[in-house]
DNA sequence: CTCCGACATCAATGCGCATAGATTCTTTAC
DNA sequence: GTAAAGAATCTATGCGCATTGATGTCGGAG
C-alpha cells in the first residue's frame, strides 16, 4: 500500500505542471496532443487517480447524490455485531425453505433505492447510501448530506426540522410525503387513487360488503392517503357503517401475533383485510395459515406496495403496485434539475399506480 | 438555496475561531462547555453541515466504501434513456404479472450488496455504489476510486491491469475470484464443493445417470470451478463419459431461445440440465415450458447461486446457495481490516454454500 | 507576589485539485 | 520580416476543514 500519487507527482514525472495535469483530464481539447499523451502515461504508470474529495472541494460540488432511509432492517437486539462477519456457517448440508424468510425480498426500500441508483449510474452521478440507525443516526445523516449534491430520504428517517434546515442549502426530495415547504421534493404515487381502485375491485367484482382495513401504528402520510381512499370508496358505493381499521404493531417483535389475537377478538371476521402495507398483508397471512384461516376461502387479504414477495406468498398477494423504480428515478431527476437551477421551486410529483390481481383476493386459482 | 455555511461562517456566529468550531466536532473535550454549547448553537441556527470534501482532504481519508460492479442491469439497445424518468406510465387499470420479469427480483449482485450495505452502515462508514456502463466506464471507475477508503468490485467489471494499480493504492476486494496477486483480495464461496454437493444429490438420491453442464459463454472464475466440481463428482461416481457442456449466451437478447436451440439438436435429451448460474436455469426452465417440456417430469434443472427469484420460478428452483449478504459483510470486513493495518497482505476467503432442495430436481412436490 | 503548569483558544498551514489570469510559444496575415 | 491572434502552458490562489504549535488565561504552589 503505497501513497497515492497526486497530480504533482504526475507533473514532475511528466515535466509540466500541475495544471496542465489537471487539464489534460477535464479540458483535454486545451492540451496538446504530444502533452497529453505524455501526461496520460505518466499518470498510468504511477496509477493515478484524481482524489474525489480534493475535486469535489475545488469545484464546489461532489458529483454524488444520497440516498439516506431508516434503518428498516436493522440488526434484531438480540444480535451480536461483532459476529455479524466471519464467524457464520458451519457447512449446512442442506437446507429448508419452504417458509422463506421475506427479509431476503427487496422491500420498498430497496426497490426505490435501485431506481435510484439506476438513474444515477445513467447521468453519471455516484450515489451515497446510508441510513439511521440507532446509535450515530445523526452523524450518519450530517456525514451523507456533507458529501452530496442532492439527497433523497425516506419518510421519517430524518427530523423534519433537520430536513427543512438542509433542504435549504442542498435540494432534498422525500418520497412518500407530501412536500412540507417550498424548499423540500417530494415523489408519491396515487396511494388514494390507488386504495379506492382496490377497494372497488373488492366491492364490485367479489361483492364483499364487509371490509376491514389494516393500518400501520406510525401513521406514515402514505397509509393515511391509502385509508382515506378506502372510505372514499366505500362511501361512495353506498356503504354506511364500517369495521373500525385494525393496528399493527409492525416492527415489533411478535407483531403478526398481536395483530392475529386482536382480529380474533372482535366478534366476527371480516370478508376481506385490507392492508395498507404488502408486509402487513404478507405477516397476517401468515398467522392466518397458522390458526388454520384458509385465504382466501374464509377470508380474503389484500396488500399494497407490490414488493417481489407478494409473489412467494402463498396465496399469492392481490396489491397496488406502486412504481418504485420509477418513482427512483424520478427522484433523480428533480434532484439534479434543482442543482442546476437552484432558483426554481421544489417541486412534488405522484406517479400513478396499478392494480394487481392474484390470488389472495379470490380472483386466481391458488 | 444557500450557500452552504463554513466553519467561518459558524466560527464568527459564535465569535470564536474556526478551530475551535472543528474542535467542537471533532474533539469535544478540549473545548469549554460554555463555548461548546455557543457553537452548537451557532451551527445549529446557520444549518451548517460539514463538508464531507473537505474533512476527506484535510484529514487524508474519506469514511466511505465504495462498491462496484458491471452494468448487469442495463438498459436494453433499445430503449430511450431520456424516457427513463418521468414520462412513463399511463395508469393501467390492471397488470398482469403471472410471469413476473426475473429483473424484478434482486439478483447475485444485488444481494451481495445489500450485504457490504449492512456492514457499511454497522461500522459507520458510508457505501458509494457505482458501476460501469458502455459509455463512461472508466471515468466511474476513477470516480469512485478516488472517493473511498476501500473498493469491492465484482469479476470482469474491471480490467486487470487497473485492478491491479488501485489495489496497489487502496485496499481492493474482488469478489467471485480468487485473488490474482497479494495485493488484491478476494471473496469467493465453495463453488466447486457446492457443485460436487448438488452433482452428489442428483446421482445418489435420483439416480440420474446422463447430466449435462450448461455454463456461460464468458467463462468466469466462479463457473469454471462448478463445472470442475460437476466433473470431479461425476467422475468420482464412476462416471466415464459425459456430454459436453451447453453455453448459454446469457445477456445477448434472445439467448434462452438460441440454447433452446442447441439443446434440442442434440440427439436426446440429458436427464438433468446442471445450469453454472440460476439465472440460466430460470431462462432455460422459460423456454422448456414453452416447448411443452415438463420440468422436473421430463428434465430435471438445477441451478446455482439462491437467488430470490429462484423460489418464485415454476417450478421452484433447486440451486446452490451462495451466503451472498455474508460475502458482502465479509468484503467490507477485509477492507476496512487492510486500511487500518495497511502492512498486512491481502486475504482471500472462501464462505460455505448451502445444497437447497426444492422442486425443480424432482424433489418436493409441485 | 511570582512562577509554573493546566487548560482554552487561536493563527497558520496543508490536504489535492480546478481555474483565473499571466506568460510564453506558434501560427497566421500582411 | 513583423505584428497580431491564438494556442499552450504556467503561476498563484482558494475551496473547507483538521491539526500543529503558539499564545493567552487562570489558579495554585512556593
Amino acid at each position: 500500500m503505497v501513497r497515492r500519487p497526486t497530480v504533482y507527482d504526475v507533473a514532475e514525472r511528466a515535466g509540466v505542471s500541475i495544471a496542465t495535469v489537471s487539464f489534460t483530464f477535464r479540458q483535454p481539447h486545451r492540451v496538446k496532443r504530444s502533452t497529453k499523451e505524455n501526461v496520460l502515461a505518466a499518470a498510468k504508470e504511477l496509477g493515478y487517480v484524481p482524489s474525489g474529495n480534493a475535486r469535489g472541494l475545488a469545484r464546489g460540488r461532489t458529483g454524488a447524490l444520497g440516498i439516506y432511509s431508516f434503518d428498516y432492517y436493522s440488526l434484531g437486539p438480540g444480535q451480536d455485531p461483532d459476529s455479524a462477519a466471519g464467524s457464520d456457517g458451519a457447512k449446512a448440508p442442506a437446507f429448508d425453505d419452504s417458509n422463506p424468510d421475506l427479509r431476503s425480498f427487496p422491500v420498498y426500500v430497496d426497490e426505490v433505492q435501485r431506481g435510484v441508483a439506476l438513474e444515477c449510474r445513467r447521468r453519471g452521478y455516484t450515489l451515497i447510501v446510508s441510513g439511521g440507525n440507532q446509535a450515530g443516526s445523526e452523524t450518519a445523516f450530517a456525514d451523507i448530506a456533507g458529501q452530496v449534491d442532492g439527497l433523497a430520504v425516506f419518510p421519517r428517517s430524518v427530523s423534519d426540522d433537520v430536513l427543512e434546515s438542509i433542504s435549504r442549502m442542498i435540494p432534498v426530495v422525500e418520497f412518500s410525503e407530501r412536500s412540507h415547504t417550498d424548499t423540500l421534493s417530494g415523489v408519491t404515487c396515487d396511494n388514494a387513487g390507488g386504495m379506492r381502485l382496490l377497494t372497488e375491485h373488492l366491492i364490485s367484482t367479489h361483492g364483499f360488503k364487509d371490509l376491514q382495513f389494516v393500518g400501520p401504528s406510525r401513521i406514515f402520510p402514505d397509509s393515511l392517503a391509502r385509508y382515506e381512499g378506502f372510505q372514499t370508496q366505500l362511501r361512495s358505493s353506498g356503504f354506511a357503517e364500517l369495521h373500525d381499521p385494525l393496528v399493527a404493531e409492525e416492527g415489533a417483535p411478535g407483531w403478526p401475533e398481536k395483530l392475529m389475537e386482536n382480529l380474533l377478538a372482535q366478534e366476527s371476521l371480516p370478508e376481506v383485510l385490507v392492508c395498507a402495507q404488502d408486509e402487513i398483508a404478507l405477516g397476517l397471512m401468515g398467522e392466518l395459515s397458522a390458526h388454520g384461516i384458509s385465504v382466501p376461502d374464509q377470508i380474503a387479504v389484500t396488500g399494497f406496495d407490490g414488493i417481489a414477495a407478494g409473489l412467494v406468498s402463498s396465496p399469492q398477494l392481490t396489491t397496488i403496485k406502486q412504481p418504485m423504480e420509477l418513482m427512483g428515478r424520478t427522484a433523480v431527476g428533480i434532484l439534479l434539475d434543482r442543482f442546476e437551477h437552484p432558483e426554481t421551486a421544489a417541486q412534488s410529483l405522484e406517479l400513478p399506480v396499478q392494480l394487481v390481481v392474484r390470488q389472495s383476493c379470490g380472483c386466481l386459482p391458488l
